[in-house]
DNA sequence: GTTGGTGCAAAGGATTTGCAACTTG
DNA sequence: CAAGTTGCAAATCCTTTGCACCAAC
């Protein structure tokens, strides 16, 4: 099922409506190659031939934001579609520092040791952010 | 050595010249207690009677970020001093969501896991950004 | 038909740039 | 005194809010 297909049936679960703006913001990420702001999304779909207001971007990204579809990238400052789509635990990135190409992956034991040293310095651990920059196989 | 004066030493050491702006950024972030963005700290000193440009502040906060001395919290959108001066390695930041305390480490195993999987990924890792969030000893 | 979602207008911040004037070493 | 910095004005961009209208269920 592709990234699409399984976002739309996750609002529809939810009780979210199925509009045509949720659906041409999924479209947008989905083509991204590299994390986008709400105003890239904008410019592609006029690209395309087609509008959103970008309030209705904002609002959008952020409800898929909160159900875990997309992503955001703090040091890029833009969206990702989620790759890793249901399997749980946090969500990580490599990010490519030259061309901006990103990989999603997650990983059990990180998240454990990051508990552990959070836990020996009193803090109670709830999420793990992490974004690892470096080079690309193609940039290197 | 105190922060500032440790960062004094490392501006005039690479050249840069050690004015009464960047002394009195220093300041501010040594006083504050969770991430400032460059109009908090603006705010922070009209509040003492004194006045720094707002360009100023974000050129001033742009060069510390660069000489390591101060660190920008992506998650919170604010900046810090750096705590662990010249400690080597990347560092790393546990953050409470309640209260925005923040607590600053390195960890070299940590390091190492996180480099081995982005090689196997086909990524030649440079940087670990990690921000972990969760509740500190006191907001528990 | 209802409820939730969208578009528009507008406001409020955040960030950047160019240039003249000033300060530090 | 020279080079590096700062302050100001202004432009640009990002983000949010309120409300009337519209579309999905």
């Amino acid at each position: 099922m592709s990234f699409v297909q399984h976002s739309i049936a996750v609002l529809r679960s939810r009780g979210y409506k199925v509009t045509k703006p949720r659906k041409e913001v999924l479209q947008a990420v989905e083509r991204a190659t590299v994390p986008v702001s709400p105003y890239d999304i904008g410019r592609m779909m006029e690209r395309r031939g087609k509008h959103l207001d970008h309030v209705t971007i904002y609002r959008v990204l952020d409800l898929l934001c909160s159900l875990n579809l997309v992503h955001k990238v703090l040091s890029r400052g833009g969206f990702v579609k989620c790759g890793l789509l249901d399997r749980p635990g946090c969500h990580r990135f490599l990010v490519c520092r030259q061309c901006g190409e990103l990989q999603e992956f997650s990983d059990e034991a990180l998240c454990y040791q990051e508990s552990q040293i959070a836990r020996n310095l009193g803090f109670q651990p709830e999420h793990h952010l992490t974004e690892s920059s470096g080079l690309c196989r193609r940039c290197r």
